[in-house]
DNA sequence: ACCATTAAGACAAACGTTTGTGCAAATCTT
DNA sequence: AAGATTTGCACAAACGTTTGTCTTAATGGT
């Protein structure tokens, strides 16, 4: 039980009667260094089973090789799977993933940037948390220098890299689609407008329902919190009007599921007299009866997107003032809830 | 722009003409150093917004206050909820989680230890990759002296601290309800013996049948992967059966989930013909129509109990021979999909 | 064979803390 | 009031790397 005290750079120095340095060097595979040497290094370190101490490596070179990232909640399909991505590709480059979570809180959206600068991070990815509306703490991010990449979730109006999909062309999609099954009196259970994909996907509604020459109805577009028993209510709400819609267009999945659990209570025929279009295609979108019509926001796509900014950022010494917002094409996965026509 | 040099403890100890130890020891809240000084360093530190480097202390303290969890995929309800109680129980306490998945995969499991003992990790948390028969690499985290907790999927043979639920009596407790409900020829959708909690799985539900003297026949007894699609392939395997079961226990959400699809599609009704039970409580269970019985895991609990056995075991510097194995009641969500009495 | 290069490492400082020990002054004992 | 103890901090080493500079030996050119 002696044999606590790891191997050391040191110890494969004294092995070889050379110098700290010139081990680091060769396990580096530095120009300088002999070919011979650099073997014999090698060997060595094989041979102690040396493991590189990483704190101590970042501590001098100023580089931690960690990546924090900020998520609403991990346990989304959407965020999972983005972070799953971002992390493969980090992975190749010797990067780890230090994962929080905001629970949609401002507040502890603050406390994980202070916790992650305090492990001295190499860069931070985030999603805004629904609460966050100013952004004075990622700006403290920015002006340590630290490399700060947002995804789904952005603002504009702060300068930084940016990965997501195009909102307003989401709805765009989606209303396009609901005419062309024959709808004409489609509504739109929102998210609340003061986050700004919410604010866009309202617009591309609006506007696609302008370019379709439908009647705009105040009453046909409710703002909430997109949860469940949110798609519910609105649904509800929908289903006292003097004249009920024939399709409704939720921002959100898990708004959907509640709206078509109302829609079924009430024994209305979905798509047939209603018809349902859903967002962010959770796997349970394909699972339920009928399966519901939702945009695909490329996951997979965002996940590698982010990874790659990041290491354009931070391979990049000299301060870059070109900002890269990468915004994706959705995609709409037509299902049973919106197919009308065969 | 020349600003970017943090402040160190250095400075702090400059401006008040002390040492750099006695402010370390100021910050600390160390009995020697005097209740002035400690104000006074305090004060300066927030003047200077002196944020501490996490790095050092962890060289200098071989504490690096990160904790390493491995997960086969964060993107399943059930690791992520575990994942977010183990963390908002170990931030209170300074730890941060680097959180890595193993996509089931063995080797990607050995090489996400490499790579988090090379980030000096204080603790590993983990849960066994399907692949994961061997634990030498479990082995190598137990001699370097780290603690290490495995949840859900552990392995009695390597002395090591678990925190999991009573498979074998979940099985007991859905065969009791399924009987209570009348059913007597029970299937059991089963997950590969050769992981030992759907073994333990296997094991109480061919004791129970025993036990409420049912036949044990080998027709309804099917291992699996446990995917929709096997959940498909079995339930179809056993509808081919000359006499059908009247209940089939899934070992896994998805699974039953499969069985369900293939249930409606023959015209089966659930309950009143085929009862159906499944597995870890998936939200989208309660969200499927009819909604299906499962076996809830007490998700939270799991990951608040993995928690509190790291901080016992990180703690305690002298080493503590005493294993804790906590082993939680599981609990049966009744659902539509095997209440056949009101 | 002499000077200029280059190659291969040695040397030492540095990264920002923590921590064991030392030492003077202040406080306590009786 | 003299010794014993405690208080409050200084000093310096250490954690394991990385990296700029210096030194020596080998190589090259002519």
């Amino acid at each position: 039980m002696k044999n606590k005290r790891k191997t050391t750079i040191k110890d494969i120095a004294n092995v070889l009667n050379i110098t700290p340095s010139a081990v680091s060097r060769a396990l580096h595979n530095h120009p300088r260094i002999s070919d011979k040497t650099k073997a014999a290094v090698k060997k060595v370190a094989k041979e102690l089973d040396y493991q590189p101490n990483h704190l101590a490596s970042a501590l001098r070179s100023g580089k931690s090789k960690l990546v924090g990232i900020i998520v609403a909640k991990t346990n989304s399909y959407f965020f999972s799977s983005v972070v799953e991505n971002i992390e493969s590709e980090l992975n190749k480059k010797g990067y780890n993933l230090i994962i929080t979570q905001s629970n949609e809180s401002f507040e502890k959206e603050c406390r994980n940037i202070d916790a992650l600068l305090q492990t001295q991070v190499d860069g931070i990815i985030a999603s805004l948390a629904n609460e966050t509306v100013t952004f004075d703490h990622y700006n403290k991010i920015k002006e340590k220098g630290i490399p700060l990449i947002l995804f789904d979730r952005g603002e504009n109006d702060i300068g930084v890299d940016y990965v997501g999909i195009d909102d307003y062309q989401s709805s765009n999609i989606v209303v396009n689609h609901l005419v062309e099954q024959g709808c004409k009196r489609i509504a739109h259970i929102a998210g609340y407008s003061h986050t700004r994909i919410y604010k866009n996907r309202i617009r591309g509604y609006k506007d696609a329902l302008k370019k379709h020459e439908l009647p705009e109805d105040e009453d046909l577009l409710l703002e909430g919190s997109l949860s469940i028993e949110d798609g519910r209510a609105k649904m509800e709400q929908l289903l006292k009007l003097p004249i009920l819609p024939d399709a409704v267009y939720a921002a959100g999945d898990y708004a959907a599921l509640g709206a078509l659990q109302v829609l079924q209570e009430h024994n209305i025929k979905v798509p047939e007299q209603i018809a349902l279009v859903g967002f962010s295609n959770e796997p349970f979108t394909s699972l339920v009866s009928p399966s519901i019509s939702s945009i695909y926001q490329h996951n997979k796509e965002i996940g590698k997107l982010v990874a790659k900014q990041f290491l354009l950022r931070v391979n990049d010494k000299n301060y870059k003032p070109v900002l890269h917002k990468s915004i994706l094409e959705p995609e709409l996965i037509i299902r049973d809830s919106s197919r009308k026509l065969k």
